[in-house]
DNA sequence: GTTCCGGGGAATGCATGCAATTTCATCCTG
DNA sequence: CAGGATGAAATTGCATGCATTCCCCGGAAC
């Protein structure tokens, strides 16, 4: 259930700020207030929704500092991931990676926006998986789904398919020469494109008070 | 109270794998099972403890794999905010680190082992809110707090005082010539030491099946 | 002696009910 | 007409109770 939820925050059918009400939910889910009281600090936990005493809980929100900070977390994690990659995938995740990659071309001349974001999000799972690091791998996991919300639409933009495709392609060339620090640079500058790319937009209100 | 409960697995006052019941925690706080559950599942978001479907939860117990998965993210995650704090820091963050640094050469000297750990959680502190990411500051916190629980008297080892102590001072002073990449590199060894120093007991059973 | 089976006790999961706080709308006052 | 106060509805926080599941221990069979 608290994937339930937390689907609907990624997915974006739930924006930032928005209330999430116990009684609907409970309704919603047909069960009782408790689980869902549960969900939500779990959720809260995880960074996915701003909690404040006899207050309604509502989707995280942040500043635009904050959000900031995810990002280039996330472009150091991304590098991490790279860097380990390159040093320690198997044959076999390689192989399977550049195979993927380059199937992935076709979504980029045919323009399918969709299929290509669902393969992006494979093929950054991959780096994730192939660093060997499970705890990195929960790390940049979670950042990944805390930063969804706000990276919406990100291939909406022209040309960003194919620049996307290309630095892709820069990522695993390092990959297969295992050369772990040019990966790392090139999965650093591709994240930060990405923020660039995103409409970014800040909480203006409410401050997410974080900070454990 | 999940402050309260966290600290007690924190600082070590209940051991990996220890039962975690809500009845008695319940009593032990003056408080309904309700709030209880609610607190155990948010630490269990945190990574804190685990819990498995109508099973007591336990304090989380964590496999020899993963474990050393989490000193590798350590190792990361310090030479990230090393490096950043080395180009980041303002001059009274550097000013006061390095103060607190060499007033801790006493410590050392007078063999103080509780008073010189107090100090190190403080220095390492500095170096994550030198980074100015609050993120990074949010995610290296944490990791911190799910190693806590097995690198129990890190401290006891002969030497390992005037080692520590050593080993910050190539970290200060990195830091005082905005050399990012010498910080990183003291940092990333410093904890790689640390991992070997401490004495980590991994569970034998029950691999905490993580993974977002 | 070891292993398999079963029953009693205990603990978890969830629903419901009540107190306390918030929130919103209406009304009063300047 | 604007702004603030007041009261009621709604919502959260917590306690309690019951159904379900699990755990442990004793006993019997091999």
């Amino acid at each position: 259930m608290v994937r339930a939820i937390a689907d609907m925050i990624v997915i974006g059918q739930m924006l930032p700020g928005e209330k999430l009400d116990e009684v609907s939910l409970a309704a919603r889910f047909e069960v009782s207030r408790t689980p869902v009281r549960e969900a939500l600090r779990e959720l809260g936990a995880m960074g996915l929704v701003d909690r404040q005493p006899n207050r309604s809980a509502i989707v995280a929100t942040v500043t635009e500092t904050y959000l900031h900070s995810m990002f280039e977390a996330m472009a150091e994690l991304e590098a991490i991931c790279a860097r380990l990659s390159a040093e320690r995938m198997t044959v076999d995740e390689r192989r399977t990676l550049e195979l993927a990659h380059k199937a992935s071309m076709k979504l980029v001349h045919t323009g399918a926006e969709e299929d290509y974001a669902a393969h992006n999000i494979e093929f950054h799972t991959r780096l994730y998986r192939g660093a060997h690091n499970d705890h990195v791998f929960e790390m940049v996991t979670q950042t990944r789904a805390r930063l969804a919300p706000f990276r919406r639409a990100q291939f909406r933009l022209p040309g960003r398919l194919a620049k996307s495709y290309e630095e892709h392609g820069r990522i695993v060339i390092a990959i297969m020469r295992a050369d772990g620090t040019a990966a790392a640079q090139a999965a650093y500058s591709h994240v930060e494109l990405v923020s660039d790319a995103s409409a970014v937009f800040a909480a203006t209100r409410e401050p997410s008070a974080r900070g454990t």
